[in-house]
DNA sequence: CTGTTAGCGCGTTCAA
DNA sequence: TTGAACGCGCTAACAG
């Protein structure tokens, strides 16, 4: 049977309270009892029973964190940021993922009141901004990730898309492509539209008509890459350049131009976005937009604790991150040769 | 202020004790008493609070996966399954992150009794068996992936690595290659040693003498992937094939030969270990032994909520999945030319 | 500096 | 079929 701050305080011939107060340090305690208290504990191995703990604290010391899907290479880094941080500051992290689905968002939303956690991490939820409202009715405080949250406004970290896209597409353009494909996200993810509209806007910031022949929709995994440049393929609308929003699907699209006997960057260059783990080791080692996901769970983890202890910078608070252009092996300038065939 | 179950027994004017048993069905409550009381709960909107709960219950319904770092790409994967399975049965998961590090793994495993955890499932821990012993000791149930802890004796889930790396192995030596190098993972770990052990089997079932110069040993990472077949390609022995402990330093020896002015598969070939998601979408393509990572997960955690209900099929449980060996295109029969030439 | 007392929100006897 | 009373393990006044 396991000690109790009862059993500790008889062994120690105190009160439980003086154990209290030594364990919590509130309040003075002697130090010949604290001697005592410290032997008694020793001696009975005995930890806190936190969820008692929490039971009259109100405090679990535990956060969770909602996302889509592990499994995208995207995530785990993002984790570990948040994982580390979170340990730093003494605090668990309770891991949910809710696979896209707005029906289990919620379920897990209601869930996690019930379970007490100190704060949520909300990352690429899909479900209703009137879900996300009467779950933090609750009074637990939220920090999202690319997503603004308007009501109540969350604090909110994200990087900026646009700009990311804005600069990838670029970087083929000065390249002198002007025949760009693009592999886009989900239609209707925020994150995919705002990709979109920077690959948009180095276009036309260049001159270059938007052919929209030349974007194809994906979901942001290698498969839909695969398909999606596939399938232009067999459209044999010309192209020599692609931004895909994603790594992921730039690693797919890859494979789709290797495939049908097309080199890269000899033939076809490729940028992709996100710059995950695995990129640089791709062959062609692959020319991409990092985000800094570590860095940035770090941040919104901090910003979450902040506000579970009730620091708020203010409202409408957010912490904008830039992507960074990687430029590895996938990208090259345009051939001459290139200039005039069609791919 | 958040609704107590004293609150809605006052509305439905009920006791509290009448309230508890319509939640959880644990005896009788009247047709008309039970629709007053989903009225208040409606009304109220009443979530009851779990922390409670399991002060009186002795069961949080959450689980803990203790694992080194879940940005290896072989991870996400399983704790998905954790997460899922977990899921269905009404558990949540908390996510700890040891990174390898002996001190951390024994500080969690403590926070983990203190947050009464109802079971734990313990991935690739390095610490040492009387620190799980003293874990053990609170009573959790603990459920075991590649790792055998015999005390006290806890459910084993895991995969024949050395059956595993023996097919993978014995590829290589079928395709005719007899200079087989390794890659092999951090020495000391029991999968490490699984792994390195199924490759000397293969050599000496096939009459190849083992050459320790074409042993090489990483950590499991890119880096170190790259780096040892660097160093080997440097020290100028011979070799046509290499087989590395997971794919992740596949990819990396991969690189180093691509770098090196080496083509795979056509002067080198290279099997990996794991199937990792990318490893399909690679270039080439990534030979390698698939390990059931998600179903792993799952079964591991079926067995976890099994021991927390006190089912357990007996000592010394295990469940063994075997690697099946995936052909893809980084390897190939060994070339006429290359039979006699240095690499 | 320390002990007594009263909850935190809930499940669970035991009588009624 | 229901309610009163107690306790889970702990913290937090309040006295002393």
């Amino acid at each position: 049977m396991k000690a109790t701050i009862y059993h500790v305080a008889r062994r120690a011939r105190v009160s439980t309270a003086t154990v209290s107060r030594f364990l919590n340090g509130t309040g003075p305690v002697a130090a010949e009892t604290r001697h005592r208290i410290e032997q008694a504990i020793q001696v009975l191995g005995y930890r806190p029973n936190t969820v008692a703990r929490s039971l009259v604290t109100k405090a679990t010391h535990t956060l969770a964190l909602l996302m889509p899907d592990i499994t995208n290479p995207f995530f785990p880094d993002l984790v570990k940021g948040v994982q580390l941080l979170a340990d730093e500051r003494g605090y668990t992290v309770l891991l949910c993922s809710v696979a896209g689905d707005p029906a289990r968002e919620e379920e897990y939303l209601e869930m996690l009141s019930a379970k007490q956690v100190d704060g949520a991490l909300l990352v690429g939820l899909v479900c209703g901004r009137e879900t996300i409202a009467r779950f933090a009715r609750h009074g637990i405080p939220i920090v999202s990730l690319d997503r603004n949250i308007d009501y109540p406004p969350a604090p909110l970290v994200h990087v900026n898309h646009r700009k990311g896209a804005r600069i990838a597409t670029e970087h083929l353009l000065q390249l002198g492509h002007r025949l760009v494909a693009h592999v886009s996200g989900p239609i209707g993810l925020r994150v995919s539209h705002e990709r979109l509209a920077g690959y948009r806007e180095a276009l036309s910031r260049a001159g270059v008509a938007y052919d929209r022949r030349l974007v194809v929709s994906g979901d942001f995994t290698e498969e839909a890459g695969y398909e999606g440049i596939e399938a232009l393929l067999h459209t044999a609308t010309p192209f020599t350049a692609i931004f895909a929003a994603n790594d992921l699907a730039a690693i797919g699209a890859t494979a789709a131009l290797t495939d049908s006997g097309r080199r890269v960057p000899e033939d076809v260059s490729v940028v992709g976005f996100d710059d995950i783990r695995l990129a640089a080791y791709t062959s062609p080692a692959l020319t991409t937009i990092r985000q800094p996901t570590y860095e940035m769970g770090r941040r919104a983890t901090e910003l979450l604790i902040d506000a579970v202890h009730g620091r708020m910078l203010g409202p409408g608070q957010q912490v904008v991150f830039e992507g960074e252009l990687i430029v590895r092996a996938s990208s090259m300038p345009i051939a001459a040769a290139q200039q005039a065939k069609t791919v």
